[in-house]
DNA sequence: ATAGATATACTCACTCAGTGAGTATATCTA
DNA sequence: TAGATATACTCACTGAGTGAGTATATCTAT
């Protein structure tokens, strides 16, 4: 009955709030905070899918949460990375994503946005490693689209989108690289 | 309790199946079929996904499913358009996409595969209405962008990617006139 | 002064996307 | 003759994402 993936997708805003927990402990309200000022046009996630995500990983034993009273305002949960949340997440910041236009956008600045956090050279090195990984992609779509016959007009238009997607990404990472170097 | 959006998002496979049975009606295996031979570069959808679909696409009155006894293989369910799913797939047939890359990707696909097959004219029409689309949704972008200022690294890196992908997506609408008109 | 908007802080119940395993039979292939 | 592949479908699950609801405090404009 278990999933045989318990991958649970690097494309849910999941390890953002890892990587916000690991720089400092905090409520799900300012998490979310946190989330749609520095990354809003990355993630768009409601106030209740943070919650969501956060009872999972706590159910999963990634971090804890230990109610705290307040004088005025609710009760609210306080929120703290545990080793095993730690861990997930370093290995989650040095695996490069796939070559898709949504995991370059969503996770892989995501991803981007940590490393510089943690030391601009970790961010460098990452985009030097998709660099490689998605022109990897990028061959393998254009022998794609070379097997594709010609009457087959819609898949060819589809991969053909692709490709010129990727290549477009390819010219991206170089201004990323560009934009890490001077800030 | 209602869902205030029953908009079920053009975004699941939904109309591709309204749009199949529009041609033939037929039963979930062969559609499945159909789906996966013309395309398999589009969606990636699978057998039980299919079925599942179906399934809702009956319920809400869309389509209907008829048992058809078999002399070897088991009973399968053959299904046909009724009048409300035929309206249902003509409008999504002559409403523009959305201008994110996915929604071009799959679903904007998906309708020219559908309206050259009725009628070429269709399939140029939906192309020029959607480069309007496009250039409109490229433009705000580029506003966007020139709002947020330089030290919000992340959310100008993302919408950078966003505005860069627009403009490949221009180029491609107009290569995909040029292949519908030579096909 | 006070009514209404906005911010804090979270819960609950829902729909839809998508998968994997399971059931059963027929036919093709080595 | 055994195993792979094709036909044809069901079921139960996890995860994405939303909207409404609850409750209190503070700010704002009339």
């Amino acid at each position: 009955m278990a999933s045989k993936t318990p991958h649970i997708g690097p494309l849910s805003p999941e390890f953002a709030l890892l990587g916000l927990l690991s720089q400092k402990s905090a409520h799900g309200y300012e998490l979310h905070q946190r989330l749609v000022t520095d990354l809003r046009q990355v993630w768009h996630v409601s106030l209740s899918q943070t919650y969501n995500i956060l009872n999972r990983l706590e159910e999963r034993g990634y971090i804890s949460g230990t109610f705290q009273e307040q004088e005025k305002l609710p009760a609210r949960r306080h929120f703290h990375l545990i080793p095993t949340g730690q861990q997930r997440f370093n290995q989650w910041l040095h695996t490069p994503s796939r070559c898709t236009v949504r995991a370059i956008r969503v996770e892989f600045i995501t991803r981007l946005y940590f490393a510089r956090a943690s030391s601009p050279e970790l961010a460098l090195h990452l985009i030097d490693v998709q660099v490689v990984e998605t022109s990897a992609g990028l061959e393998r779509l254009k022998t794609l689209l070379d097997e594709i016959p010609s009457e087959d007009t819609f898949n060819r238009l589809g991969v053909d989108l692709r490709v010129r997607q990727m290549a477009s990404i390819l010219e991206w990472l170089s201004y990323c690289r560009a934009t890490i170097l001077l800030s």
